[in-house]
RNA sequence: GGACCGUUGGUGUAGCCCGGUUAACACGUCUCCCUGUCACGGAGAAGACCGCGGGUUCAAAUCCCGCACGGUCCGCCA
């Protein structure tokens, strides 16, 4: 018989169907027994009443356990009115058991994953992550990462953008500047991608308006709770721009869209972390760097680095905007020429600062961008101005050889875009299998142990 | 790399300041009881040489020193 999912047995009440799911949780009551059966669609209770003609049928009942993959076959009941379980969907029916399947056994849970919360440290959700990803608040946060991805890709489609795959492996050290992981390749070396935006822009000279997402990676031995040494990058990449405001207000028309499909989609998902969801305004507000900074130093009362926003002020910045501008999105302009690599447009009313905005969410950057250089000659100077030799930048430069419209893009960084969205402490968290200095799926050193031990 | 905090059954914590005999609690696990629960309930049981090494002491989870590991913040970082 065809499986039918557990968010359409209350459409099937009278019937009798099949069903297959994990067991959240067995309630044995001696005589009957109920299971909660759990499908990528919902949770449904199942009912295992004794019965006469087949006394090993309630056994084998009693053999189930958390996880446990079964499937049950049975007729779908609506319960009496005193037993309605008004906490889920199909709280009104239940199913009846006749037949049982054990497709798996699990072994017993280290953890418990009915509790309302993972009551856990960072450490053990990680080190257990095949098993902790099923507690419906992990869950929960890749459904909203989802519907995060998903809505750029449709956003940007709409918008004329296509979609292209960028390199993983490049033959430079990029833009300099940040560490990058080196690989053997072959009898030479190569480097594992720090961003898609050399290739973003190479492909803006072809097809105008792209995006893009994919892993970059980060060899730098930092251990923050908003860094990642591999994270996803959403970017998009446009021609014929003004200047990085239109990058600026297209964001914003994206954000809004963003905030609508997860207000609609995943309710229950935001519900459950209980962070309500940003305001949008029109314009989200956007100050100068210089700006940003006096504000910064007037709230603190520190002196701090002339170059750079530091993560304290990155978190006052956003206060200020909460609380003055009635945004919780902040736009930093005009960062210093100095802070930004070299492709960066610089300002024509001054060219120590840039066209180049960074986006602040809730006390994080969560978004660099600005318009590029698109002129070969001045591109070739930038390089040299920074001391570093252009021909090893030959590839890149033709597309401005041969026609780069005026343009501009920005990156996104997926995994502070959703831990924001849910108020999540870690970055860690809203990544599936994080890797950071210690950790690849398990702790290095752990792994290291391990080893040894076997040696 | 620096500062601070931490490390106690499978998981989360209490006990440490003020050293003392069976290391406590919750969840999970196992056994038994239970026909209406929904994070079911009841009775019982197993499970920890208290991160590692050294010191002080008649006596150390507890005090002292060193090390390892983790967490947070900082540094670094488009």
């Amino acid at each position: 018989m065809q499986r039918t999912l557990i968010i359409d047995t209350p459409k099937n009440i009278g019937k009798k169907v099949t069903l297959a799911g994990w067991v959240n949780v067995r309630r044995d009551h001696g005589k009957i027994i109920f299971i909660d059966l759990r499908d990528r669609t919902g949770i449904i209770q199942v009912v295992f009443a004794p019965n006469k003609k087949n006394p090993e049928f309630q056994k084998l009942a009693e053999t189930l356990r958390s996880e446990y993959v079964a499937q049950i076959i049975g007729a779908i009941n609506e319960r009496p009115k005193n037993m309605i379980n008004e906490k889920i969907p199909t709280g009104k029916v239940e199913l009846l058991a006749e037949e049982l399947v054990i497709l798996n056994s699990a072994q017993s849970l280290p953890i418990d994953l009915n509790a309302e919360h993972l009551d856990m440290g960072l450490e053990t959700l990680l080190d257990m992550r095949p098993l902790t990803l099923k507690h419906s608040k992990a869950r929960a946060i890749f459904k909203a990462q989802a519907e995060i991805v998903k809505t750029f890709y449709e956003f940007f489609s709409k918008n004329g953008f296509m979609e292209i795959q960028a390199p993983k492996i490049v033959p430079e050290a990029t833009e300099g500047g940040s560490e990058v992981f080196s690989i053997e390749y072959f009898e030479s070396k190569a480097y594992l991608a720090q961003s898609p935006q050399f290739y973003k822009q190479i492909m803006v000279g072809v097809f105008e308006r792209v995006f893009t997402i994919g892993n970059v990676y980060r060899a730098e031995p930092h251990d923050t709770t908003r860094h990642l040494n591999e994270y996803t990058s959403l970017d998009f990449e446009m021609g014929f721009i003004k200047d990085h405001t239109d990058l600026m207000k297209i964001i914003t028309e994206w954000l809004k869209f963003l905030v609508e499909q997860l207000s609609a989609n995943c309710h229950d998902e935001l519900d459950a972390y209980g962070v309500p969801l940003p305001k949008i305004l029109d314009d989200i507000p956007a100050i100068s760097f210089p700006e940003a900074k006096k504000i910064a130093r007037k709230i603190s009362g520190k002196e701090t680095d002339d170059l750079d926003l530091e993560p304290e002020e990155e978190r006052i910045l956003s206060g200020y905007a909460a609380k003055e501008l009635n945004s919780e999105f902040l736009f930093v302009t005009h960062y210093p020429a100095k802070k930004r690599p070299w492709y960066t447009m610089p300002d024509d009313a001054d060219p120590k600062y840039t066209k180049s905005f960074d986006l602040l969410f809730r006390g994080v950057e969560i978004a660099t961008g600005g318009q590029r250089i698109h002129n070969y000659e001045q591109l070739v100077q930038s390089i040299k101005s920074k001391g570093i030799n252009p021909d090893k930048f030959k590839f890149y430069l033709m597309a401005f050889q041969y026609g780069m419209p005026p343009e501009g893009g920005a990156g996104f960084g997926l995994e502070r875009l959703t831990a924001k969205f849910l108020g999540l402490a870690n970055v860690k968290e809203a990544t599936l299998f994080p890797r950071d200095m210690k950790r690849i799926d398990l702790l290095l050193h752990k792994e290291k142990i391990i080893k040894e031990e076997k040696k």
